[in-house]
DNA sequence: AAAAAAATTAAACACCCGTTTGACAATCAG
DNA sequence: CTGATTGTCAAACGGGTGTTTAATTTTTTT
């Protein structure tokens, strides 16, 4: 008799990957049982330590394989475009279509980094982001010596761009708040994630490249 | 004989909410456990369910008794300064202060919102944070009457100063690598808190009052 | 097809969790 | 002073934790 069962999704390692995203994103890292992510992976609890060693080689191994993605993004955009402007805005273009779509994946990072309590992850994270942060820096750098973008306090431009984002991923409920939302799916929606990428490249854009009248 | 012990901090209810506070904060609400509480304490185990019912008792006690402070200070901006533009200067230099000098509180907070996992805390800091926002807002509404701050989103504005606000004060590590810092004392140092100030202030300023050349 | 390797299982392990108990001291009201 | 209330303590409770074991099935290799 033929085979009718679905296409057979059946690697565990890859289904505890995807299930340890969803929950440690939910609940936090620690509030999350290696049973919980058996039964919902629906495999047995002695697979986590097969698999990644523990429960924390489990959340590296999530982080391992994500951080490359972005980092080959970023180096498409700084070889497929010319000018340091629209490198700019395909970075918060890239970003942003991150961060909407793997919202989960973020908040855990952003959580370990908050707490700072696994030195291991720690250093993954901040190797990671001291490279994404030393390309963008690369654009601005270079909009700057071709005259460009005004001369500004350029670190704290970007710091205040990826707190927003930062913020608006990591504190859904708030924002919520802050932007007269009844619901988080309403600044999660491909219109309030337009509201909000217009508003950074504004942002931007009004502190490297308007002149002011005084 | 004379008494020559110390002021004598003996009250076990506040030594609880310090220790609280400082290790909720460094490691996170399900990370501290309540012999570690009781221990940093120099108190008994018991007398975390004794004096607040229960662990998250004494998270909820913790947040009962700091919000009421940060409304107060509030009120006397919106009393005893006149202009709106004023008004707002002092907020960021309010919040500015809560947030440096209580981090560690304000670190918790975004960790239980980011969560969302109890929902009696969550509405508690929802409540808190609308209360706090309707104020402001009523700063720049009051500035768009008097026609001294030009229509702009302010929704998006507000949202990408708290954004920074949160992230400088949850992300130190990351923070620091964007801003070039070698160490998390700089930036929260009163040289860091000036620097960082005056960027949102001027932020404010570019959003709310200043005309562009086109 | 037989042997070796890898994957999966149920059960157990040792430990730590938040909370409760009941005995004992301190404080205070009448 | 007496009785009651409150605060503190060591010890124990029941249950859940991440991880390991040893047996068994599945897959791969020879």
């Amino acid at each position: 008799m033929a085979d009718f069962s679905p296409p057979e999704r059946n690697d565990t390692r890859e289904i505890l990957l995807e299930v340890a995203e969803r929950l440690f994103a939910r609940k936090g890292f620690e509030a999350v049982t290696v049973r919980q992510l058996a039964n919902e992976a629906g495999v047995n609890v002695a697979m986590v330590s097969y698999h990644f060693g523990s429960k924390v080689g489990l959340l590296e191994a999530l982080i391992a394989e994500k951080f490359p993605l972005t980092l080959e993004r970023l180096s498409e955009i700084a070889n497929s475009i010319s000018t340091p402007w629209e490198k700019l805005l395909a970075t918060v273009d890239m970003y942003a279509e991150k961060l909407f779509e793997g919202y989960n994946f973020h908040r855990i990072i952003m959580r370990e980094m908050s707490l700072s309590q696994r030195p291991k992850l720690v250093n993954a994270i901040t190797d990671h982001f001291a490279n994404v942060l030393s390309v963008i820096r690369g654009f601005i750098l270079e909009g700057q010596d071709k005259g460009m973008f005004r001369p500004a306090d350029v670190e704290l431009t970007i710091a205040t761009v990826f707190g927003s984002f930062s913020t608006l991923i990591g504190q859904g409920k708030l924002m919520c708040i802050m932007l007269g939302e009844d619901c988080e799916d309403n600044i999660y929606s491909a219109k309030g994630r337009a509201r909000f990428t217009d508003h950074l490249k504004d942002l931007l854009r009004l502190h490297l490249m308007v002149k002011e009248t005084v």
